[in-house]
DNA sequence: TCCTTTCATTGACAATTGTCAACTCAATTT
DNA sequence: AAATTGAGTTGACAATTGTCAATGAAAGGA
């Protein structure tokens, strides 16, 4: 369960960890299934924990007046999640999280966080580095959002980032690129031939 | 000149800086002037610098193949730009960077930079407050471009970042929203009394 | 000061995207 | 197997936003 983690570290950080320092960071981590459309995070909630997800997939998302859903995350294996600003500030959580699939993750409380962001210098140099990695995919998805078409946006991720097209179903598709369902249903079928193409290889 | 950075340190670390640690930074940093129109960075060149800004106003934006303009981020004061994939990747930018007012800054160079990190812990600690309010600021953006209708975009912005839209020409808040310069103009006189509520007070 | 250039506004029209409702299909439940 | 549920598709229509062109206003240069 904790060999997903590890491989994690090692990819981020520049060198191999060490026994001592993995066995620091893992004993800090509580292991935790979730179901299907299980809450992590409800809107309102302090965000109690960051999760490492080993299997499986979640949402991040806002709910507006209209009852309308507005994915802002995706989330898959290897990948964090949680809500940050109430994760640090304590304060009441603007988003919901919740399992798109059966998952399996490790969770993190802020004080064990804060452990390990003091006592393992390899855990910040990771950190640090996820956040610069998240920080460059934001930018660009935020000039995405500014600069394409629904038509564009739809292509441009199934060009950069297929595997989310194929896992989670349309309408969070639709969510995630800011447009309605039927429109993304639109997209494809007049765009059937690309995706055609996709396949085939 | 370097005053601005010395403030902007000690609000971002928990501690007031020492004077030996602040004298280490100051002498990294290289000032400079840029004039109205001056680039800071061009699209295809490699990010040699970030930089702080002491007094003035930059625009970080793409452009397509139609020639249209993308602004990704304005800032002003106590704000730092520059491309940050290119400038650690060292790879060519995706961006343009240039001066919207004439404007003092102060660069940093990626080796400099480096030094910096390795030899000041507060200059890290700085690092990564900023990065982290900046993700946070960075996902409310998503989830306004993803949720929000373009009059939605405006009147969000005029209430939680007045001095943006004061500073920047209207074309350019067009641009930041994803919006037309003429839709903006028609949002302004459709909403002219909210305006007006603003100003009054 | 005049001239040029750029920015903002407005109108007419077009394109894109959203909304609502009906229908199909597949998966799951009973 | 029948029934229910939910996701995806499609059509008709509406709303939003973009595009193009003309005009007016303001700012900067000669």
């Amino acid at each position: 369960m904790h060999e997903a983690l590890r491989k994690y570290i090692n990819k981020y950080a520049s060198v191999e960890i060490s026994d001592e320092d993995f066995e620091k960071i893992k004993n800090r981590f509580i292991s935790k299934h979730f179901r299907k459309n299980q809450y992590l995070l409800q809107e309102g909630e302090v965000c109690k924990y960051v999760a490492f997800i080993v299997k499986g997939a979640f949402r991040q998302y806002t709910i507006d007046q209209k009852g309308i859903t507005h994915i802002v995350n995706l989330s898959t294996e290897n990948w964090w999640i949680g809500d940050r600003e109430s994760f640090t500030m304590l304060t009441p959580a603007d988003y919901n999280i919740d399992a798109v699939e059966d998952s399996d993750v490790l969770l993190l409380t802020k004080a064990n966080f804060q452990e390990l962001v003091s006592t393992v210098p390899v855990f910040v140099a990771v950190l640090s580095t996820m956040d610069h990695n998240n920080q460059i995919a934001t930018q660009k998805r935020i000039n995405a959002a500014i600069s394409f078409s629904a038509e564009e946006r739809y292509l441009n991720l199934l060009a950069t980032n297929p595997a989310l097209i194929q896992r989670f179903p349309q309408n969070m598709i639709a969510s995630f690129l800011g447009v309605s369902p039927e429109t993304i249903s639109r997209i494809r079928k007049k765009n059937a031939s690309i995706k055609g193409l996709f396949l085939s290889y």
